[in-house]
RNA sequence: GGGCGAUUAGCUCAGCGGUAGAGCAUCCCCUUGACAUGGGGAAGGUCACAGGUUCGAUCCCUGUAUCGCCCA
């Protein structure tokens, strides 16, 4: 006997066991050798990560692909992993040496701390991947991967060695997004632009050859800035070329204050009249826009001057570019003290030496965006440096093209627009970081300046030697006694300290985890993989390059489909993260409600183009859906509803059970068409439906009679029926709720023909053509009849356990004949003492019409007259307001002309039923009043 | 500044060129022999606003307002 209801925590880890087992979800089962292939490669999961509301989703939605494909026949690889993580598992790492008070990453050097991030990952790492297990994800777990795992490492440096022999890999200097706290460069993608409550700083930067006078405009030119700190490396001053009240500047020079710079105006289209002054000073060392002025004004700005150091304290003293034509004085002396001043203090101190010298003649409060790292938190320093670069526009074009050209289709169709602008616009791929933790950068410097870009060392010094050969650096027995010298080879190269940025080897993911750049069978086979599915917040970071690097060293894309699935936000609509505290865990959920649950509303939620705010009731009530599939399989069990091997759906004589199997037959299309289209919410909300709305409330309400009743032919075949259709609902269910579907299939499958499989592995239900409209008719009128029948009892306040009897006044002879033989079922639903036939309804009787029948329910000391006479009328009325609305249409030549056929005879139809109703109701009246 | 999306029942959200839907909450009735994590019934909406297209608009188009996100 089955409990009274399903306790997923008691279930949940056997099932997983089982599944592990029989090695459910290997890819490339024996038996699925000759099947098409489906693949999905998981967004791999940070190493540091932990499942939040978002990877649920995610895995939720992918794991219903791949269960409902696999049970479709496909030989299904659904490719799991994590991600190395860069920056965040360095920083994990760090502050647990910090709190565990032992030395920092530099004190214990890189090779020792590399060995501590290691020792990290084998035992805290991953923990995700247990996390995902629980939420029932079916991937194939004996293909784990790893970033940094030997393969995908070899990936990694065969990328960059060909990218860079191709020259889409290139050192170069330029201003980059320098993070002062990490003390490495990031791309673009990780900067955060945030508003800002700062000030403008209006500074007086007085005209060369001039004596200054803060009274005087002709002696100065004023500037307006949001950053002071940097105007000891200002190198020019702009004002727009046309701008009518300083143009004339323009060729002239001022002299920086507090070192007495002398410095150009120029004139550039970057300096809008209308904001600040109209006058910008111009940093090309320390802002990106100031970087292009300079470079538009060769001829007369210097060279940027860097005077920031890499935790951007100002850097002065030691600092030659910066020192350069300064002459040497009180003012300088006092300028040179603040070498080595952090950025925000020397704002301060610079702004107070300026208006110290009645330079300053406004401070106005000023709200402005200023860049921030998304994982430092801190300011971003744009900072001129040597790093390394993708040439992210020549690999964009393919990626574009396959997009355009559709080999590639984002579900939603919208994102392709998000996709194609970013594409379009873009910018070099700043590649390295100042990191430890990574892709170490295969490439290596010689004493004479050489670099050498190879897979490992051994070709990078082969390369070297040549080249040193050629150079007449080396002669060639020179050359050959290094190379045949490990001692002397090993220390002849420095290799590059840099790491890869982490999205670099995430790039290579859908192939790099298949085995590329072996010449492994998993690459033929998967490749292509079916669809990817991820959410938009990394279309940039991921997608796309993704798209890139498939197309450009496969020569295909990496998917067929991409399906952006909405955001998971908190109650306010925000982005859950960390650091706002706001995150909702899921494996809460889990222990609370059971993971079916939560995947069920996921599905359930997850429409297509809109993020979804997640309410704990809607977990609450799937839950609560589980249960009632629980307990229908309880009720089957305690009624004998076993499965029967030799059980034909076609061969079914009951209309009832006929009708159940039709319900089936169209749940299992729906459901199927749904899920194919992406549309998991329909998908879950169809099998909800059918589920609890028509097995549960009307088909084993129906069929209790039977199955109560007295053994029969009709019983037997009910009773396998009921049987067959649980069956049909746990497999419909499987790729929604796999931890009960797959207990109900075991405990349905202990009597009977044994199980040929788990229910992962059974077939997807194919019952096309089993739909019955003549069983709907019947079945459907019943339901009708009793559905109404309950209402009005209601609304005269019958109480519940009163039996009534029920009149059919004039019934065709087939109403009469389902009348007659659903009596006992209908009684019992409907709470009646008996159904009769009759010319006339009985006087004092409630009256309603069933699909054309007048029902008369005859209530005697029950009825309240004036309460039904005013329920007629209001039924009346609103069904002549129908005919009306009905009739206006109607009556219009135009609808009449140019409708659909179909739909002009629907309302002629609608109107001919509202007028017989309206009839029937009207005789009803006259009954009950005379 | 550019782009995207949203605005539908008290709340959270589906939907859609042809009679406005669900879950939760609310109200009433029911411990009936699968399930009170249940059963039955009810109430609740000018589909943000203004124009336009159309025989017909909640749906398509334009504009406005408010909110959210992304990019600069």
């Amino acid at each position: 006997m089955m409990d009274k209801s399903f306790d997923p925590a008691a279930v949940e880890g056997r099932i997983a066991q089982a599944w592990e087992d029989a090695q459910a979800f290997r890819a490339g089962r024996p038996d699925r050798a000759g099947a098409p292939p489906y693949s999905i490669v998981i967004p791999p999961p940070n190493v540091t990560g932990s499942l939040h509301m978002g990877h649920a989703l995610n895995n939720t939605l992918q794991d219903i692909l791949c269960r409902f494909e696999r049970m479709r026949g496909k030989d299904v690889l659904w490719q799991p992993g994590t991600d190395h993580a860069g920056i965040a598992t360095q920083m994990v790492v760090e502050r647990q040496l910090m709190d565990r008070k032992e030395p920092g990453r530099r004190e214990m050097g890189r090779e020792a701390f590399l060995e501590r991030v290691w020792a990290w990952k084998a035992e805290s790492g991953g923990a995700i991947v247990n996390q995902l297990k629980r939420l029932g994800a079916s991937c194939d777990w004996s293909r784990e991967r790893f970033t940094m795992d030997e393969g995908l490492s070899k990936a990694v440096a065969k990328v960059f060695v060909q990218l860079h022999r191709e020259g889409l890999i290139y050192k170069d200097k330029r201003l980059v997004n320098w993070d002062p706290k990490l003390l490495t460069a990031i791309s673009d993608l990780e900067v955060q632009q945030v508003e800002v409550k700062g000030h403008l700083w209006h500074f007086n930067y007085p005209l060369e050859g001039v004596v200054y006078d803060a009274e005087n405009p002709d002696t100065f030119i004023t500037v307006a800035t949001t950053r002071p700190e940097t105007m000891l490396g200002d190198t020019a001053v702009a004002v727009h070329p046309e701008n009518e009240k300083l143009g004339f500047l323009i060729g002239r020079h001022v002299i920086l204050p507090l070192i007495g710079r002398r410095i150009p105006i120029v004139g550039d289209d970057y300096a809008d009249p209308e904001k600040g002054t109209g006058a910008v000073k111009i940093t090309p060392a320390h802002d990106f826009n100031d970087f292009e002025v300079g470079r538009r004004h060769l001829d007369r700005v210097v060279e940027p001057i860097n005077i920031l150091d890499a935790e951007a304290r100002l850097l002065l003293k030691e600092n030659p570019s910066f020192l350069a034509h300064l002459a040497e004085g009180a003012d300088l002396d006092e300028a040179l003290a603040l070498d080595g001043v952090d950025r925000f203090v020397a704002r301060k101190r610079i702004v107070e030496m300026m208006e110290a010298r009645g330079l300053c003649p406004k401070i106005e409060p000023y709200t402005h965006t200023v860049p921030h790292g998304d994982r430092s938190g801190v300011v971003i320093e744009p900072w001129l440096t040597d790093q390394w670069y993708v040439d992210a526009k020549t690999l964009a074009q393919p990626a574009l093209a396959a997009v355009r050209n559709g080999e590639t289709s984002f579900i939603p169709k919208n994102w392709e627009k998000t996709y194609f602008e970013w594409l379009e616009n873009i910018q070099p791929w700043c590649i390295s970081r100042q990191l430890w933790w990574g892709h170490q950068i295969p490439a290596w410097y010689s004493a004479w300046g050489g670099v050498y870009v190879a897979e490992t060392e051994e070709e990078a010094i082969a390369a070297a030697l040549a080249d040193a050969v050629t150079r007449e650096i080396y002669d060639d027995v020179e050359a050959g006694r290094i190379a045949d010298n490990p001692e002397l080879s090993a220390n002849f190269l420095t290799r590059d300290e840099d790491v890869l940025d982490t999205w670099f080897s995430s790039a290579l993911w859908p192939f790099s985890t298949l085995g590329w750049p072996e010449d492994a069978a998993e690459v033929k086979r998967f490749y292509p993989t079916s669809v990817l599915v991820t959410g938009f917040d990394i279309i940039f970071f991921w997608v796309a390059r993704m798209m890139m690097m498939g197309l450009h060293f496969m020569k295909e894309i990496p998917f067929k489909d991409v399906y952006i699935h909405a955001l998971v936000r908190d109650e306010k609509g925000a982005k859950m993260s960390k650091s706002k505290g706001n995150v909702i865990d899921p494996l809460n959920l889990i222990d609370q409600y059971g993971a079916d649950a939560l995947r069920f509303t996921l599905a359930a939620m997850a429409a297509q183009g809109r993020d979804i705010k997640l309410a704990t009731s809607r977990v609450e009530g799937y839950r609560n859906f589980a249960t009632k599939l629980w307990n229908a399989a309880r009720f089957a069990e305690m009624n004998g509803c076993l499965r029967s091997a030799c059980f034909d759906p076609h061969g079914v004589e009951q209309t009832l059970n006929s009708w159940i199997i039709g319900e089936t037959a169209r749940a299992v299309s729906d459901v199927t068409g749904a899920i194919e289209a992406y549309r998991f919410n329909d998908s879950a909300n169809i099998a909800y439906r059918f589920v609890w709305n028509i097995f549960c409330d009307w088909y084993l309400e129906l069929a209790k009679p039977v199955l109560q009743g007295a053994d029969s032919p009709a019983k037997d075949e009910t009773r396998a029926t009921t049987a067959f259709v649980i069956d049909q609902i746990t497999k419909l269910l499987h790729p929604f709720m796999p931890f009960l579907t797959e207990e109900l299939w075991a405990i349905k499958g202990a009597e009977g023909e044994p199980r040929a499989s788990l229910l992962a592995l059974a077939s997807w239900p194919d019952l096309a053509g089993l739909e019955d409209a003549d069983a709907e008719a019947e079945i459907g009128w019943i339901v009708d009849l009793v559905s109404e029948v309950r209402s009005v009892r209601s609304e005269m306040n019958v109480p519940a356990s009163a039996q009534i009897p029920l009149v059919l006044v004039e019934p065709p002879a087939i109403v009469e004949a389902r009348a007659r033989g659903w009596d006992e079922t209908i009684r019992r639903l409907a709470r009646l003492s008996d159904i009769s036939f009759a010319s006339v309804a009985p006087r004092n009787s409630a009256q309603l019409i069933v699909r054309g029948v007048v029902v008369a329910l005859p209530l005697e000391g029950v009825i309240d007259i004036s309460a039904e006479t005013a329920r007629l009328n209001k039924e009346i009325a609103r069904e002549e307001g129908e005919v009306k609305k009905v009739d206006a249409k109607l009556g219009n030549a135009d609808f009449v002309r140019r409708a659909p056929e179909e739909i002009v005879e629907e309302n002629r139809e609608r109107k001919q039923e509202s007028l017989a109703r309206i009839e029937k109701m009207r005789s009803a009246l006259e009954r009950l009043n005379g």
